[in-house]
DNA sequence: GCCAACGTTGGC
DNA sequence: GCCAACGTTGGC
């Protein structure tokens, strides 16, 4: 089967992209949405890639690239009452919640910006765009994955004016 | 099954 | 900090 593309976004407060290239790799937990873990346990295979995108950062922006290096498995953290994302109905026989592993591939020379992604033609049906998108996993075209990496490796995109 | 209330996400 | 949009919960 075909690679596939995703984004997956993190929070830089708790989890950042230079967090990730330290570690080299992760479980990436903490996710509470059907869809996203859907994504996660249904669709999503080793040796896809993924666009690290910080939300609730200034500006949100897409960040490096990610290599899903390990299929899902159940997250550690519903099971712990002392962990925010612990979730009273998950049971150790009946989880409820699962993560993939990812492994860092790359940081980008410079963020690729929600505006300056929303501004470019090519990228107008990014699920990430959307209206009333919240989706913290989903999936990106090829196309799209390739265009945000373009962007990320130019240093100077405002230089062409 | 409907839907109001509530909690969360995440941009601004 | 605000709030729009979304997902979930629970009463009926």
């Amino acid at each position: 089967m075909a690679k596939r593309f995703w984004l997956m976004k993190s929070e830089p407060s708790s989890f950042s992209i230079d967090d990730l290239r330290q570690k080299k790799t992760t479980l990436w937990d903490g996710v509470r949405n059907y869809q996203a873990r859907n994504f996660m346990t249904n669709e999503m295979k080793v040796g896809d890639e993924a666009l690290f995108y910080h939300s609730n950062a200034d500006p949100p922006a897409a960040v490096g690239v990610m290599t899903i290096s390990g299929a899902a498995e159940p997250d550690p953290t519903q099971f712990d009452s002392e962990d925010s994302h612990y979730d009273p109905k998950a049971t150790p026989g009946r989880p409820i919640w699962y993560g993939v592993r990812v492994k860092f591939k790359s940081k980008f020379a410079r963020p690729v910006s929600l505006p300056e992604m929303r501004s470019h033609k090519a990228l107008q049906k990014m699920v990430l765009l959307q209206k009333g998108s919240r989706l913290s996993i989903q999936p990106v075209t090829e196309k799209e994955f390739e265009i945000v990496c373009k962007l990320g490796s130019k240093k100077n995109p405002e230089s062409k004016k």
